[in-house]
DNA sequence: GATTAAAGCGAGCGCCCGCTCGTTTTTTCA
DNA sequence: TGAAAAAACGAGCGGGCGCTCGCTTTAATC
């Protein structure tokens, strides 16, 4: 896998996909039986969410916001979530639910080469990020106001790709390919190099770097920084 | 410069002395006379501003909320802003305030050894940062919802400091000490490296990571990854 | 210790919030 | 085609919001 655009014809996370995931997650509380209904109407809410969340602030961002710019009525929303909460948790838990999938799963062929696999990982995450971006900075930007167990899970799935990225690096470290002094340091360095890709997207767009050129320059940074060695 | 603690001795950053500031620069519209009295209120106004914000949001946190921690009245507050957002921008103020001046004077002897410079600007802003934690934790996750001379005063600021070290970075590769491809992108790279020390300080400190520790490490990656030269 | 200015107080205003529910509209299918 | 089921509607509810202002308390001045 090499390119953002192959990264997406081998993963569909269209809108209607997501909330397809979504519907089945959470088909106990959802009140509409039609599931064809029943997605097209929670990619509109999704949709008109993240862009209202992703403005001004989920907090800030009122029902009647949604129900003006997703032009569904306050009581059909109800027909698909019973709180505001619960709402943020469907966003939140597709968010965590992609991350697992995607990047639990590296191709065969990788387990014997530690460089490979962290070009990899970084590559992959970043084209997640890229394809889903408003879910990820909604996902972001809101932890602080998640509610006990929606922290957790974000923390959780957090911790969960550093340490993949850790466990990479000490591979390569006891392999002789990669010279770091204390991994799981250089692990949560790295993260955060990752996360600005969509963090601060308007800023890198504004200077012409696309997801395929972010990523290599990305790895070029952290492969001298761990001082990778030719195998 | 080289240690957290000469830092601090050598900058006042005190609440105390940064609401003085607060409250020169608002004089105008603060309507308490006595500065000793104005200077403590500001303080235990914006300390409580900071705590409640940082757990919850500055949207969610009221002024209700504000006045039962600080423990002044709703007519006193509003004798130190005019609204909310007035409250909001004293405390962005002083935060650029404080990073452009601290910054943007680099001791003398460092002109020529720009290794040196890198070195001295990523040590300042992480304990510029840690002694400030909260200011700055509030600054970045509020950014959002700023109006709008808050965001541009917010993304100028986070601007200077990007190019401060993207200048630092390409005198470091016209005098053959760094190997660096694009100077922009790697100071792009660097700044959110940077910012991770305040925005993810629990795990850090979970870890047992000191300031002086992070600085040490952020710096040996960095070094690593600009491919730094022995002068 | 009286006078006056400064500081602090907090109930109350109008507004908008999340959410409910009786009603209407649309879809399904004998 | 008409009755039942599903979906959508939106005015209205209690409550909390930002903010004001007439009043009380504290401090300064002579």
């Amino acid at each position: 896998m090499s390119s953002l655009q192959e990264f997406q014809t081998r993963h569909d996370l269209s809108m209607e996909a997501l909330c397809a995931r979504i519907l089945e997650r959470h088909a106990a509380t959802i009140r509409v039986k039609k599931p064809a209904v029943a997605v097209a109407n929670l990619a509109r809410i999704v949709e008109t969410t993240l862009m209202l969340a992703n403005r001004k602030g989920f907090h800030s961002m009122s029902l009647r916001d949604l129900t003006e710019q997703s032009g569904l009525s306050m009581g059909a929303l109800y027909a698909y979530f019973d709180s505001k909460d619960t709402l943020l948790m469907m966003i939140l838990g597709q968010v965590v639910g992609v991350v697992e999938e995607v990047l639990a799963h590296p191709p065969d062929g990788l387990a014997n080469d530690p460089a490979a696999r962290l070009r990899w990982l970084l590559r992959t995450h970043l084209f997640l990020t890229e394809t889903m971006h408003p879910w990820f900075v909604f996902a972001y930007m809101e932890a602080k106001s998640f509610p006990q167990d929606g922290r957790d899970l974000a923390v959780g799935s957090e911790m969960m790709t550093e340490s993949m990225i850790a466990v990479a690096l000490a591979d390569g470290v006891a392999r002789g390919r990669f010279a770091v002094p204390d991994v799981m340091m250089a692990a949560a360095l790295i993260k955060p190099m990752l996360q600005d890709w969509y963090v601060k997207r308007a800023k890198h767009r504004r200077r012409g770097i696309t997801p395929d050129l972010y990523a290599d320059q990305l790895i070029a940074f952290v492969e001298a920084a761990v001082g990778l060695k030719r195998a």
